[in-house]
DNA sequence: GATGCATTTTGACACTGTCAAGATGTATTG
DNA sequence: CAATACATCTTGACAGTGTCAAAATGCATC
């Protein structure tokens, strides 16, 4: 009955101070190492050092915590991929050739965060939270637009900006989908891959 | 205490018969209707009239019902990939466009089967069984092997016959899994993106 | 008819997400 | 300063999950 047999839980204060981001970091940590499907709250909540119970006032659901995982990621990747795209000391050509890359490289550098941003645990169904939904579908809409003025530019080729935007963005989550969930064989030539895809998207006769 | 209050299994005879095959229709169908990650042995075993445990004696794992389902599933999509592209009465042209839109179509049918066939949940880490692994990859074999064959003919555009095919295999799993897992936000639409799709990927000097 | 084997069942364990009630600290009033 | 309101955290509980071990049951074969 002494205090040390029980494993009550240390901590400074009663009140854990920011374990809401606590969660938030500690969670993109664990799904790092172990997979999404590997993630449970209590595991959570005890890594963090409070009940397993806790996480629920600064959550709704795990469905929640997911979501917020999911539009961090939407952030991150937006920045950067404005920040390429805004770059004036770039030619166009240039400018696709790094997005392509870069939208590649994200994926296969963070594949977990990338399944939660684009797979189907958070979009299948409505899980969607709506403050996930704000950040997310600007994000897709930015990629149809530097898409479409890649196509306008002559750089892209193709009559139907909207859907050849969609067809590559397809071939670049495919290419990326493929790769994270292990079905390529041979993973290491996917940068050859995503060469090979912008020699067959950019316009050949410029 | 009366037989009638406890809820026995009633069953013809002690042995089920065909509980392997059962149990692969159960599940089937209870994953078309609720998806992959709603799918329970237990109720599977309820639903085929059995205890809980009982699937454990045709199915070392759950991962392994999934698996056999999986395999199904390719021998199905094979069986009809490769009638459509040994079919002398189609152009090469023809054969492309056939494999094009069944291919998306089989996903978009059969949704739930599709993702159980190129999803992470078989996969990612070494889930995949032998016997998978057996019918799976010579069916992606083949669809390479197609594809090369589009490009020998001059239908297809490219140099590197193996990087093109897997550009295009990207493109249309990317198409499938962007519709599929509900990213898309217009769903009607699919059809004419993979018909931009081969538009794009068709050799236009022809 | 007895023995062996495949099949099925019951019991149990360690997990999971999440709800309802109560406990504890912090902040805001009067 | 004291009392009240509120955010935060905990304990207890429930229904569900996959899966192991041991016992029961039926079929087939000697």
């Amino acid at each position: 009955m002494s205090p040390s047999t029980s494993q009550k839980i240390v901590r400074p204060s009663y009140h854990h101070g920011d374990l809401r981001q606590a969660l938030l970091r500690s969670a993109k940590q664990l799904i790092a190492e172990a997979g999404i499907e590997n993630l449970s709250l209590r595991r959570l909540a005890e890594r963090a050092g409070v009940s397993r119970t806790a996480p629920y006032h600064h959550f709704s659901d795990k469905n929640d915590l997911l979501c917020a995982i999911a539009a961090e990621g939407f952030r991150r990747r937006h920045q950067t991929a404005a920040a390429g795209f805004d770059d004036m000391a770039k030619t166009m050509l240039e400018k696709f050739h790094d997005y392509v890359n870069g939208y590649v490289q994200f994926a296969v550098d963070n594949p977990e965060e990338y399944e939660l941003m684009f797979g189907r645990s958070i979009w299948k169904q409505q899980n969607s939270t709506e403050g996930l939904r704000d950040v997310a579908y600007p994000c897709f809409q930015h990629q149809v637009d530097m898409i479409r003025c890649w196509q306008n530019c002559g750089v892209i080729s193709g009559d139907n900006a909207l859907r050849s935007a969609q067809v590559i963005w397809g071939a670049l989550h495919g290419i990326a989908k493929l790769y994270i969930d292990g079905i390529y064989t041979d993973t290491a030539q996917i940068e050859e891959v995503t060469h090979c895809a912008i020699t067959m998207f950019v316009n050949q006769s410029t």
